[in-house]
DNA sequence: ACTAACTGTCTTCATCATAGAGACAGTTAA
DNA sequence: TTAACTGTCTCTATGATGAAGACAGTTAGT
């Protein structure tokens, strides 16, 4: 989980297109906003686009804008979205040994990843894109 | 976070001495019970040691034994020990932008790290080594 | 004292995930 | 019809990871 940039990358450009609420941002302009190529955030929005998040609009004039309103936006809902992976990189241990310890450890670590999950999730729904772009204002004469 | 197998291993093997409580374990024994190399594992018992987790004696006859009584040792205390990377992997973006997006991005990612880490401490705090070892002796017949 | 059996730490190397970059077909507005 | 986009490939450079081996230092037992 947060193993790679995807999450960070998808709220900045969530954010950037709450900032732009509205207007059909180009895959270009949220490349170089972001600090990324365009292809890859292409990519990611993709991603956001199967959930829901975004709408995309192909052709002349086209891009990305949000699908809903930012404070119907949660973080969970961006991190469901960009983290596909398995939760927790899990080490090779057969389950068919003779050892307790290790017979049951996929299982448990499977347990533990579980609610690890569910604790992160739970923060991150307390936190929408709104609250985001409220709070690059606040602070936002300049940083 | 969670990047890497360590947090995993060093489960298995705390549970594995907890297993073996009081005895003085081999690297070279809990390599072949964790499924890895006995080479890294002294690496990662060295953190669980500095974190105080668990105690080493060299020579011969020599190898790790906990530190504490396994319900002192919580989850957290393995993860603090093994995650000593950074939590978000970020992506770079200039703080020095004229858009208020860019410029506050990587304070507000900051900020949602420190929280998902919180919750994920909080989650793993409920639990101690001697929960996993109850876990693993409940299903121990098979699995 | 000597030896065997360990830990602690180093180096090297193979593998894999990541993402940067470019290409190109398909789509749409003007 | 053209220009400007998205969506989706492929290729590749980079870095992180961990497997493997080597070896000095330490300790128990003889």
């Amino acid at each position: 989980m947060l193993s790679n940039t995807h999450f960070a990358i998808a709220v900045h450009v969530l954010s950037a297109l709450a900032y732009h609420e509205g207007e059909l941002v180009g895959s270009d302009y949220l490349a170089k906003s972001v600090g990324t190529n365009p292809s890859f955030l292409r990519g990611l929005i993709g991603h956001l686009k199967e959930a829901g998040l975004v709408e995309t609009q192909m052709g002349k004039g086209g891009g990305t804008r949000l699908a809903h309103k930012p404070a119907a936006i949660t973080l969970r809902d961006v991190y469901l979205a960009t983290e596909c992976g398995p939760g927790l990189k899990k080490h090779e241990c057969s389950d068919l040994s003779q050892c307790p310890v290790q017979a049951g450890m996929n299982k448990l670590l499977c347990d533990i990843t579980a609610r690890v999950e569910s604790a992160v999730e739970a923060e991150l729904v307390r936190t929408t894109v709104a609250d985001l772009l409220a709070a690059l204002k606040n602070e936002g004469s300049c940083t």
